[in-house]
DNA sequence: ACCTAAACCTGGGCGC
DNA sequence: TGCGCCCAGGTTTAGG
């Protein structure tokens, strides 16, 4: 599924191809993921629109419109954006000179909003920004009283990582996935704060985890999926201590630990 | 206010 | 071979 670092490839590859294009309107095959908006509307909002650019915001990429407008994509759990179409093409993005960029989502989690100003996306501190410092993050969570898990992946707290990375983060930390975030020590958070970071950098470094769905623009798969410690692991041999990985379900979402390692 | 759980979706994997 | 069941999970919404 498409994390910060799956997004940020995307976002890094399409840049390029997009930046300065005229958007001259869509090719809606399944309108299911424009949200928020009409699809008539959606297409009239956009024909004409210069894209100046790709930003991404945690797992969203923002595409902000000349001479007024951004359009929001959001990939959910299967979504793709790619240069040639797949089986599961959704909406055609056709540019001035014909040239196009598909979107595809197999599973209709993924969302194409529009927005007349700058889009309120309600999200916490991205990991990679300056205020993102271990003590800022001890301070948020030392309010939580929910399982660690869970605060990864709640985006108002931590934004941009998903599944994959917080369960991998967890790992590298040395710390269980159903330890109270309020109970971490000054050292845990500090081991936390920089396994999230190494990782999401490692991952952005190998184009992303394709465990299951994610491809970049291109089609092509990433490699982190080589690179999994605990994610999707169950059964098998911890690397580093041959303990059997186990899953449990925190929050409805498979959370894989090793239980020796992690305290 | 805070937390938990259901709902949204459907392709793919698995068991029979 | 084919059918049916169940799982995957980011975000929103509803409920406790």
């Amino acid at each position: 599924m498409p994390e910060l670092p799956e997004v940020e490839t995307i976002r890094r590859e399409i840049a390029p191809f997009v930046k300065g294009k005229i958007i001259s309107g869509l090719e809606i095959k399944d309108p299911r993921n424009i949200k928020g908006i009409s699809p008539a509307l959606l297409e009239k909002k956009l024909a004409g629109k210069k894209i100046l650019g790709v930003d991404r915001r945690a797992k969203y990429l923002v595409f902000p419109l000349s001479p007024a407008g951004f359009l929001v994509v959001h990939l959910g759990m299967t979504g793709r954006l790619l240069f040639a179409p797949d089986p599961y093409l959704k909406v055609t993005f056709v540019f001035k000179g014909g040239e196009k960029l598909y979107f595809s989502d197999a599973r209709l989690f993924g969302k194409i909003r529009y927005f007349d100003a700058d889009p309120p996306l309600d999200l916490g501190p991205e990991p990679f920004s300056k205020e993102f410092t271990a003590q800022k993050f001890g301070e948020m969570l030392a309010k939580k009283k929910t399982s660690i898990k869970l605060v990864l992946l709640d985006q108002k707290i931590l934004s941009g990582v998903g599944n994959i990375y917080a369960n991998e983060a967890l790992f590298r930390a040395g710390i269980l996935p159903k330890r109270r975030a309020d109970d971490l020590s000054e050292t845990e958070v500090k081991k936390l704060h920089k396994a999230i970071l190494d990782v999401l950098e490692e991952a952005i470094e190998k184009r992303g985890t394709s465990d299951s769905w994610y491809v970049d623009a291109s089609g092509k798969k990433g490699s982190f999926q080589e690179r999994l410690q605990v994610y999707g692991r169950k059964g098998e041999p911890c690397f580093k201590c041959k303990t059997p990985i186990e899953r449990i379900s925190l929050g409805q979402r498979g959370t894989y630990f090793c239980p020796k390692c992690q305290k």
